[in-house]
DNA sequence: ACCACGCAACTTGGCAACAAGATAAGCTTG
DNA sequence: CAAGCTTATCTTGTTGCCAAGTTGCGTGGT
């Protein structure tokens, strides 16, 4: 598919779109509308609109036709920060809830294991924390622990809401993390449904060790997926 | 849409795919093996296919099947480091080629106007350059300087191949760029074409300034475009 | 005059039938 | 026997038709 048919349209709506030319539920061209001024299938004027719903820009419905989608206003998040998302958005006056999506025993992985420097015979634990931000699923918090360094982790797994309060309830007070290594990723189908959002809304991944300053033992290896739509981000200082 | 038709067979392909089930080139299950297996119409099955061939992981040939398309080696690159785009890929050892595409006049536009610092009454030029690392294009620089801090920008416009230098050889020696602000978006028909990359293959933008020491002048207002594929980013200090 | 019903003209949603390209087996013909 | 053509059967690509939901207008009865 190199010379795509519907390439054009595309360009052409997401402009307009992003120039907001388009208010907030406002009616688009219908299918028929747009086959005519472009000349061309209905059905690819209809995949290419299908393609912006699910990038996220657009709804539909059945009989009266396709609207903008209301745009989410925009979080700022300072990717090289120290401080954590807990507190960022907290100290940005945003409303925030935490949800414990629960743990559970991670069969082993090579690369979940190495980063957390344990061996195979040791039991790694996965937690998972889903951030609402004024009632918006924003980002998700998938942290692996290990049983060696965390023995109560199963007692207390489902009650964690922060990993880096936990760390320190335990006695682990001196410690860094060091944002490590970011990609972009789309959504799987449980991750879909937890955010809340389109197919094709790309996420930004970030992976990320926690390491014990006084014996440099790794404590965690945490993976922060973020909705990307939802944010502006910024590499600076504090 | 909100419960699609097609979202487990993207996930479990695209799962399959991550795993490393199929090698570089293999064929995957025609439409109608995988429209049985899943008991859907072919349709179906096909929309599927199309989305992973749009996100960039698979291709396709008329009459002969769908196949994994093989997957381009990762570079890395720092976000908060100092070096410039240019000096870290070199640094890394790749073959590195700028191509300037050109500059243009741009009409007033008042957020760049207003990040430029310079009345409407200034004239604004943008240069485009793309950066191709091993053969690939990797990375669009676009970068935005106005007439009354680089009078001869008209003159030099086809020929700058990095900002910086340029700004050096303008004698502006003592500058800094705060590396700002990113987001994600996808591509343009020109930018796709420019990328040779499928539709919706993620972008990471990072939009930054450039300032002179001495007199906290504004030389110059970049955006870089980064196919987000090609890269892992690394959040850390050199 | 006013209400109710129905039909017509729109909208998006879904699918089946057909077209076109590739490949391999089998038949025909020299 | 071998070369070349035909055909059957795979593959993906395209198109057109009909279904379903919504709205509004017009008509007919009260």
């Amino acid at each position: 598919m190199l010379a795509q048919n519907d390439s054009k349209i595309i360009d052409d709506l997401l402009q307009l779109i992003i120039e907001g030319k388009y208010k907030e539920n406002d009616r688009l061209p219908s299918e028929n509308e747009l086959a005519i001024y472009y000349n061309m299938p209905r059905i690819n004027v209809r995949n290419a609109l299908l393609k912006l719903e699910d990038m996220g820009y657009i709804y539909s419905k059945q009989g009266k036709g396709r609207f903008l989608k209301p745009k989410k206003h925009q979080l700022e998040l300072n990717l090289t920060g120290s401080k954590s998302f807990t507190e960022a958005m907290k100290h940005a006056g945003h409303d925030l809830e935490t949800q414990n999506l629960g743990y559970v025993k991670v069969p082993y992985d090579e690369k979940i294991y190495s980063k957390l420097q344990v061996g195979q015979d040791d039991e790694v634990i996965k937690i998972s924390r889903l951030h609402i931000v004024d009632s918006q699923p924003t980002a998700l918090h998938i942290s692996y622990v290990s049983k060696s360094v965390f023995p109560r982790i199963e007692r207390d797994g489902d009650n964690i809401q922060s990993m880096f309060s936990y760390y320190a309830d335990q006695g682990y007070t001196d410690f860094s993390s060091n944002k490590g290594c970011v990609s972009i990723s789309f959504p799987t189908s449980v991750e879909r449904a937890l955010f809340e959002c389109a197919a094709l809304v790309p996420l930004l991944v970030v992976e990320s060790d926690c390491i014990e300053a006084n014996q440099n033992r790794v404590l965690g290896y945490t993976k922060i997926i973020y909705r990307s739509d939802l944010f502006t981000y910024v590499i600076a200082e504090d």
